[in-house]
DNA sequence: GATGAATGAGGATTCATTCAT
DNA sequence: CATGAATGAATCCTCATTCAT
């Protein structure tokens, strides 16, 4: 439980200043325990952040995964709905928004892991790689080309994020993303009863 | 003409490792020069940067500001062009990909100053404001809601430029570009005969 | 403990060196210690010198304090005994000639502290008020100017030590400063047997 | 006559933050003039300082060595005058608090040059002898112990001059000093009409 | 589980000085 | 006379990490 503490405390001064301005004194010193005390938990930076992603790994995949799941379920059926695509659009973002710490956390590392030889590149790529391919499998339906349109959904996610993080989260994240998804899948709203809070707002 | 080219290795440091990830030291040794010799002509590692989001800038102003302006001027025209307007946002992205350092610059700077401590994270608050301004105002005539299809072109934009870069430059930026841009802004192409390198792929 | 010989071994250097003429690495290695494990009990060379200071007035006042005391308690007494000024007198010096580290520290500080932006510059003047205030009130007996006299005995305090540290030490600090206080006091020696060691040698 | 101007300035800075807290880059900057150019003038720092004691002496003795003359004189003769020793020592003061820059030079310099590895230390102690020997001689007539008289002088000479620096100049050092000379030389003010500006101020 | 003490490597920066021009 | 550029050494300080207790 002490770790879970600690935890959870990496990762918002992690979502704050990023995995280089982020030091082990200051972590330990903001959990009141000491250097050493904290290293005794997770023997190294390296580690403690191997820890941070698991977390958020974790969690995004328990809330995240169902639902992609029945996205993904819906590709092959008879009689399509578009309403689980929808639902894991939104809540992988409303989930960032609900818990802006690990909103932060995605972000900060989504740009600082582009340097190659930062300690969690290979596990963002890969993530980024299969975020791709699951947008583009459960989005084939209802596009001409399903790679550019994952590769735009992915785009709009993380730029809207930014900006939101940027400007103090002042602007209503979800109701952009929302827009978004209405302007780059179109076809979903002419069809279906499904807008549970009008994503159109056509 | 020294600082210049120590400029230009900086700028290609940062755009690998941002400016957290980017030491004095290194950038000294890959100008063959002392580490106080460098200082010599920066004062700082913070006035550096300075200078570095100077050249950004400046080169950002020349080669964007007259074409904004052309864009900016068709706004209340009675024969409105969208070409101006196109020729915008192509080129905005296009420099990217033909200077891809100070595009990297760009980008890394983009996330790692969501952090308000950052010596430049004002730098980049005003000019996200600054673009988002303009996007909205350059793509009033055509969308309903300008504000938010400005907040997607940019998050696009940053977006796609980030995949780019962690996928090592490996897909087409441009042609992706084209293909948000149309998504985002559909009435262009069903106008006109100034699309002269078919944005929308179709 | 380890933290206290290394205050010592700082008292020492500054007092030799002065502050700005003394390194965190000059201690270090006098200490048998690495850089950062010095600074690891001290957090910074200011602060260190800030616990030096500290260590100075605990000993001052620990010493003087209670000597001072009984000195201001003659001023109102009906039956004033010159006796405790004149201890209070000789024991401010004396300590200086019997730990020469401390008094050496003082006055290296004295001066050096001349200058405002000096970390320790407040604290000597406030220092230095509060003696002048002491002798002004423990000497109004005795003299028309107490105010003249209280600045004329600290001067006399200062100039003398300073001499003494400037000729190695290569007088009797203890007898000068004895024959300077009955010049200063002169009416002090006319009166009763109180002279343990003739400070008059008239 | 330049290189007067930056020996001015120089001896400004020295008497604010003593010579180890002076820097070439500062006094150079100060003066408007690059770092090597100023070194051309002097060749090196502690040249520099070099040329600022000497100075420093020159001024000094071209306003002190024939009132010291005079006053020596005296103490033979046979009709012995006190006007000159007292001329002598109040010229000495009243030159600092006219000039205060040399003053704080002097000051700054003769703290900070108790340490042996000071590169004006023996410039200093050597001063401090012929004063002291000065002193000694010209006061010898009316005192019974004139070493420990000279000290005394010295003493509060030095010793004023700090606390008037310290407290910003803010009490009137020239009348201090006349006091503190008529304490140490009680015997000058009971003869003769001399004292022109009254420094009993009984 | 946790700490106090320590460390080695590396961080930015400052300083007096040099040298070709 | 003076400068721009550069340097090597030194300065304070920070960091992740270790280890005996």
């Amino acid at each position: 439980m002490r770790r879970e503490q600690i935890l959870e405390e990496a990762i918002r001064i992690v979502g704050e200043r990023g995995y280089y301005g982020f030091t082990v004194q200051d972590l330990a010193q903001r959990c009141g325990i000491s250097n050493a005390g904290l290293l005794y938990h997770f023997g190294s930076k390296d580690q403690l952040l191997l820890a941070m992603l698991d977390v958020f790994e974790r969690r995004e995949t328990a809330a995240i995964a169902p639902l992609a799941a029945l996205a993904a379920g819906e590709v092959g059926s008879r009689k399509k709905s578009a309403k689980p695509l929808l639902n894991l659009l939104r809540t992988m973002v409303a989930r960032a928004s609900t818990q802006p710490e690990i909103g932060r956390l995605y972000m900060a590392l989504q740009s600082e892991t582009l340097d190659p030889s930062h300690p969690a590149h290979q596990s963002f790529r890969a993530r980024e790689a299969a975020v791709l391919d699951l947008f583009a499998k459960v989005v084939s339906p209802y596009v001409a080309e399903p790679h550019s349109t994952a590769r735009q959904l992915l785009a709009l996610m993380d730029g809207l994020g930014q900006q939101w993080v940027r400007e103090d989260e002042s602007f209503d994240l979800v109701a952009e993303w929302n827009r978004a998804v209405a302007t780059v899948l179109p076809r979903l709203n002419r069809r279906g009863p499904e807008r549970d809070d009008d994503p159109t707002a056509a």
